[in-house]
DNA sequence: CCCTGATTCGC
DNA sequence: GCGAATCAGG
């Protein structure tokens, strides 16, 4: 792509009208980033307030770099009065907060409307107006995760009163605990207390093992 | 790491 | 003149 002299203007406005080298090389097309600022300097555009915070001189005229091999222009400080001064980049991006603005309808000026490879109408950077408050409030998580799990009791249900005798295998999808109210003073209902405590059984008259929690090695 | 603009320098 | 690479900063 060449610099034309439709390309170099409309450079030069969005330019002006305080878009970033990004955008302006996106709707420019063809063009990188780098290629708009290089030819907005070769155009002497250049020094706008960009985002890249100036250093204000202050108490300390310490100024290791800004010190002064060049005697002719003395670089006026950020003076925030002046135009191109984009103090508010939060809401509306494209759009130039600069002065002659907003409602301009513009008296003659057949207004410069180009097509943009998707059929949509390019705007000037004068004519850009945030019609999109972007606000797409959205849940990504329902409250319930799913029914199944609903009205099962997961580790986020337990507390003191609630029996966690689990059930079933970690990792699976129906893997809750028991969810009983606790037998005071336990951490498991009545009936899992019986589980948990056994009593030691004489030694000869043990029964064969009740399944323990988690139920040992898996049984497949 | 993303972004910004500024500068350099080989083409 | 051009712009990628690089730099410097937020």
């Amino acid at each position: 792509m060449s610099w034309t002299d439709e390309r170099i203007e409309k450079l030069t406005k969005m330019w002006e009208s305080g878009s970033t080298a990004s955008q302006i090389a996106e709707e420019l097309g063809g063009v990188s980033r780098n290629a708009v600022i290089g030819k907005a300097h070769r155009l002497g555009l250049k020094a706008r307030p960009s985002p890249v915070k100036e250093k204000p001189a202050k108490a300390k005229p310490a100024a290791p770099k800004a010190a002064a091999p060049k005697p002719a222009a003395p670089k006026p400080a950020a003076a925030p009065a002046p135009r191109p001064a984009p103090a508010a980049p939060a809401a509306a991006r494209p759009a130039a907060p600069a002065q002659p603005q907003q409602p301009a309808p513009q008296s003659n000026q057949p207004r410069i409307v180009s097509v943009g490879p998707g059929g949509f109408l390019r705007q000037g950077p004068g004519d850009q107006q945030p019609p999109i408050p972007p606000a797409p409030p959205r849940r990504l998580v329902p409250a319930k995760p799913s029914p199944e799990i609903a009205d099962k009791t997961s580790l986020l249900d337990l507390s003191d009163r609630i029996c966690r005798w689990p059930m079933g295998h970690p990792g699976e999808p129906d893997f809750h605990f028991c969810g009983e109210k606790v037998n005071p003073g336990f951490p498991y209902c009545v009936e899992h207390c019986g589980r948990a405590y056994q009593a030691q059984l004489p030694r000869g008259a043990r029964r064969p093992p009740p399944p323990l929690p988690f139920g040992g090695p898996r049984v497949r």
